[in-house]
DNA sequence: AAAGAAAGGCTAGCGGTGCTAGAATTCGGA
DNA sequence: TCCGAATTCTAGCACCGCTAGCCTTTCTTT
């Protein structure tokens, strides 16, 4: 059995090389940069050991979204719990994820703007990204007003601060004004909420 | 001079007929199916044609988005003007923008999505872009607070829009609750207005 | 009308992509 | 020590965007 678990351990060891060979690839050249080839290279394999652990380029990128998940949840709770109130916690978690979205393009565009068969809004997504969602509900629920979905105004929530990064970041709005427009999203969020 | 102009007359044709075959394959089957190739078979010239009257795929691909940006305003613009209010043509503009990505993904994408060198934001951007981003600023114009800046106030809620329709369509946001997002978005941002 | 010049389109090919079949090698177990 | 199984690699497929250079067609000039 021993030799059968450290084959596995190893194995495993080869899985976290791939995935974070990946993202530092795409952190620093772009995924453009990522080819099956260059990813063999780096990690000192040939192309065809990627496709025993991944199914495909695509499985690849899902891992690494995933661990981009795992970031991004803990600084929007970090940025959620440091704040006062219910409006300074709703400011604070869209500020944290449009700067972790400038921060770390590639992987933001990973997690969410690059097509990825990763189940999103069900139970059966990666805990890693329910727990990123919760993190925006638990902002937003304070300042839900009644009858108001708490879920549903997330997503919408949700839904402004991505259009604003990816609209800025494919230069569709000038970066200047970014942070003027952030305050005008939150405060119609927040609008008639203690 | 005839012969010239019959020359530029039959050249700017064969350009029309390629934006117009690379706009229908994509709507027809997605832009991965646009190659190269493939469009040069269906105008029926050899590939390096395409190269003597854009720079890339790219450019094709900027073509089609000036196309798309001709036929969101037209839709915008009747939206707004047979709206009653100023609420109720926020309301029609935004549905009447959701409506066209969803009707037309290839089109959208190539438009806002794709990576494309087209000047946004200033006065040098195509006259069709700067109509369609015109029509959303009529709308929201009315529904601004004393003090906020109506352009950036439009940037803004064109980001809710944006932010919706890919999120929507890249399975992130289930397609179901699209219209009581949609609602919850143009609520909040007409919260205080006439 | 004939010859030369210019313009335009085509064939063929380059270097790259994601992915895979099948050979070669390594390694554990008898 | 040898065999069988698991694993890794070499080599290659079909495709991509793009381009060099030949060849045909067309216009201009003598």
């Amino acid at each position: 059995m021993s030799i059968q678990t450290r084959r596995e351990r190893e194995r495993a060891e080869r899985e976290r090389l791939i995935v974070t060979a990946a993202r530092e690839l795409a952190e620093a050249e772009g995924w453009d940069a990522v080819t099956t080839r260059r990813l063999a290279a780096e990690i000192e394999y040939s192309q065809p050991v990627l496709y025993s652990h991944f199914k495909g380029k695509d499985a690849i990128m899902a891992a690494v979204a995933v661990q981009g998940f795992g970031d991004i949840a803990a600084e929007l709770r970090a940025a959620r719990t440091a704040a006062g109130g219910a409006r300074e916690a709703l400011a604070a978690v869209g500020e944290a994820y449009t700067a972790f979205a400038r921060r770390r393009p590639a992987l933001y565009d990973a997690m969410f703007t690059h097509t990825v068969d990763l189940p999103f809004a069900t139970p059966e997504a990666p805990a890693a990204l329910r727990e990123a969602f919760g993190e925006l509900l638990e902002a937003v629920r304070p300042i839900a007003a009644d009858g108001d979905d708490p879920g549903l105004l997330t997503e919408t929530y949700w839904a402004g601060l991505h259009g604003l990064v990816t609209l800025m970041r494919s230069g569709r709005l000038p970066a200047k004004a970014h942070e003027r427009r952030l305050a005008l999203l939150i405060g119609h969020f927040t609008a008639g909420a203690s």
